[in-house]
DNA sequence: TTCATTAACGCAACCAAGTTGCATTAAATT
DNA sequence: AATTTAATGCAACTTGGTTGCGTTAATGAA
């Protein structure tokens, strides 16, 4: 089981990712959050909140793990197969929509795919 | 530039890699190597190896940097649009062969496409 | 073959990301 | 209001990776 209490870092983290595609590191959680909230609870809460499928997470270009709120995807065992894009321009993360569908050698199990776009989004572009 | 004398390290590395398509992490690299080389210039070394076109990395699903020969790809510029394959069961990251094609929304500018398969690989399935 | 140049190395110390143990605090339930 | 225990904060730690600096050794010239 994962969150069980409505505590102030379980809203602020909510807030934080608002309605919003973004995706975002512990760090830049904290940075956001300000001095309110420690380190451990942040990273576990996103644990936490991964774990009730509330989150996703995936590690971004730099190697460090971005998380992200579910929106197409659902439910309490969903998959994520919807790709990342990182702008390189104003240096953001999220989440796209569409699916992602490619096919690799039949002698391959594939059992989640995971795709990080790089490039210019739309308002940057 | 990257690479400009022949060392025993270097030697050491490329000799690791050998010719196949497996990835490895620095860490899995200075197990390989054992007591002869320091981490410091296994790090340097992988830097150098990639400036020079001769190693790609990514970031494999534990956020840690994987490191890989280049072989479909080559030359001073190239780029690195082939995915990469985790299998669950023996725990390897590898190259495949096939370049991915997937298409985005026009509204987004796409440089580079990073693609990690999770799966079964041939010899595990 | 020896010598000079400087790329490459090893070490220690460091930074950043993430985790763990434990004592304390505060939601939720009675 | 009292009780239970999920959640927190802190300190200490682990792992991945980087940096500064003095030393070593690959390479090219003499």
């Amino acid at each position: 089981m994962g969150v069980q209490r409505q505590t102030k870092s379980l809203t602020g983290i909510l807030a934080a990712f608002g309605d919003s595609r973004e995706a975002l590191s512990a760090r830049m959680l904290l940075g956001r959050l300000g001095e309110g909230v420690n380190k451990t609870t942040v990273y576990r809460l996103l644990d936490r909140l991964e774990e009730d499928g509330v989150v996703h997470s995936f590690a971004g270009e730099d190697s460090v793990k971005y998380y992200a709120r579910c929106r197409s995807c659902s439910g309490p065992d969903h998959v994520h197969n919807h790709p990342h894009f990182h702008c390189v321009s104003c240096n953001t993360v999220r989440c796209l929509d569409q699916e992602v569908e490619l096919s690799v050698s039949g002698k391959f199990k594939v059992m989640e795919a995971q795709v990080l776009l790089k490039g210019q989004c739309e308002s940057c572009a």
